[in-house]
DNA sequence: GTGAAAGCGCTAACAA
DNA sequence: TTGTTAGCGCTTTCAC
């Protein structure tokens, strides 16, 4: 019957008092520290579990580390993203950390934003899965707090990435669609901020792939880029303005699924035979009644190796680590040869 | 040529002595609390420009507010949760707060260790998410922390709580269905923790519904609950399992969009003509590929309603708050009436 | 192996 | 209106 349990308000000098040692001792038992004797541990313990004490993350952070690792996310309702969560997630399972995800707005400042919130809260270390960020700023952050750009091609020497190869992705759905004999190929890509050439985005290489195999194919003229906000409406409703302004082309290559996804929506409304490629391989791609041609990146283990490079830092590498992983072409129904053959 | 413009690692002082004014004085500022003159307000935002000053958030937590709402969120694969995601950022979007997402794994207790660690952060706030938390312990989190449970029908009076009326969207499907002229109708359910009738669950409260109608209807023979875990690709199983030891009924109503469309996984695939029914609409749902009937929820202003109840109760309200939205039923291809009428 | 003590950067009484 | 001051709960030297 103790009295007022206090469930989560104890102290560390509580925690000391009833297990009768310093405050220092039972801050080296949390942290795993060298020099505890095992009686001592087990003392300490014993007070934790009694009085339900967990050590307050704020207090921590004045001197320490705060366990925890943020994710800045833009486009959370990309199911990729999903993908790289739940890996990131199952690394973390049994460690100390914890995962934080910073939302950020749409918009061309939302993702620093959003990784400013996360160094505001101290975050131990940093995974940004948004592109719109210079490297400048991604140097200067990178000084202070262990950063991994997910998606990025940067090779930069302070900050991490994890990327999947995408002019390999990006090849082997043009040689696809090329062998299946189309011509009139369609890019549908992201807006101009996500695939400016420097900053190495999986949109703008994507894009580039695009570009190269259709010269090297000689189908220069069939070139033919359009930019869309990202999620699938937006990309539905450019797709269906497009094939008014233009008539349908014969295949459409998309950025990633969602793009992919609206194009579907307006090529099936219309009724055309359009053959459509998208990247990513969302969940639903492989769903009978939607059957895209995608690029499946392996996301749990991306995710995973992202946070690894994270937990590599924190003990102490310092040198970059760059890591791309290999796509592959699912091909399913939603690409055929061209009606005309 | 500011020497070392540390940006971001200036502390109060450092503003506090540009502007040749005391701590306290800043502090105010910052939390444009009473008593400032213009002048000061001036010269301190200036030093606060000027020094690239950003408040650490552990110092705060120590003695005040650490401006962060907590989200836990179990399921982030649903796509529901995601308008909810929007609208609640959405809301905070011109205030001093901001939004954190803890991810929890599956797993019964997954919900309470993500809630744990925002707590341990010290959040302001928590919209949790995930209904598999007992009422006792919510009750005794909201002692300290508000907390607003998304989704359940609660009706505690420390903890406020935001959810749709499960009973008429489930009724309406229902309605629906057995208007259409079905009789062999299954319900595909989440498993049985989440449908807990104390608990007040959306799930349980869906199957509830199902059960109550089929009664109503004199159809309690044909009355067939299968559970499954959360996600499509568990449905998809459970449905193909169920379809081979049973044939096919002629519709079924799913617990949420996503179950609906691994049952439509498993139905298409098999080629036999049962309907389907869900809840949520999300946003594949309307594809006209998929044209899945489902119960549109509200879910971008109920996101934005959480988070304005908990800024309510950090204003000081101390009388809980219940709100209900009304769902709409959404009629699509995905339901028919059945093949031997 | 263990403990005493300083201090991280803020907020909020309280004094002036 | 403004400034002084006492902590918040930890981590981390540095003695013992």
């Amino acid at each position: 019957m103790g009295a007022e349990s206090a469930a989560g308000n104890a102290t560390i000098d509580d925690v000391a008092r009833v297990a009768g040692v310093s405050r220092a001792a039972v801050s080296k038992v949390l942290r795993e520290a060298y020099g505890v004797s095992e009686s001592m541990r087990d003392r300490v313990n014993a007070a934790i579990a009694e009085l339900d004490y967990r050590p307050r993350t704020a207090a921590r952070a004045m001197r320490g580390r705060t366990y925890t690792l943020g994710i800045e996310l833009s486009d959370y309702g990309n199911q990729f993203f999903t993908k790289v969560l739940t890996g990131a997630s199952a690394a973390l399972e049994d460690s100390r950390y914890q995962l934080m995800i910073a939302p950020a707005e749409s918009g061309p400042s939302a993702g620093s934003r959003a990784i400013d919130s996360l160094l505001d809260r101290q975050v131990d270390g940093i995974i940004a899965i948004s592109p719109l960020v210079s490297r400048s700023s991604l140097e200067r952050i990178a000084r202070s707090t262990p950063i991994v750009m997910f998606g990025r091609h940067d090779t930069s020497d302070r900050y991490d990435t994890v990327a999947d190869d995408d002019v390999a992705g990006a090849s082997a759905v043009m040689d696809h669609l090329l062998g299946l004999g189309h011509r009139r190929i369609w890019h549908l890509s992201r807006d101009e901020l996500a695939t400016v050439p420097e900053d190495n985005t999986p949109h703008g290489i994507r894009l580039q792939t695009y570009l190269d195999a259709m010269n090297r194919a000689g189908l220069a003229d069939n070139i033919q880029v359009r930019r869309s906000g990202e999620g699938e409406h937006e990309a539905y409703l450019t797709t269906q303005k497009l094939l008014g302004e233009l008539g349908p082309p014969t295949a459409i290559f998309a950025g990633h699924d969602a793009l992919a996804l609206g194009a579907m929506r307006a090529i099936s409304e219309r009724g055309v035979d359009v053959s459509i490629a998208g990247y990513d391989d969302v969940p639903i791609a492989s769903h009978p009644l939607i059957s895209l041609t995608t690029v499946s990146q392996p996301g749990e283990l991306m995710g995973a190796r992202a946070v690894t490079m994270l937990l590599e830092r924190l003990a102490g590498r310092d040198v970059a680590a760059h890591e791309v992983f290999v796509p592959t072409l699912v091909m399913r129904d939603s690409t055929r040869p061209p009606a005309s053959l």
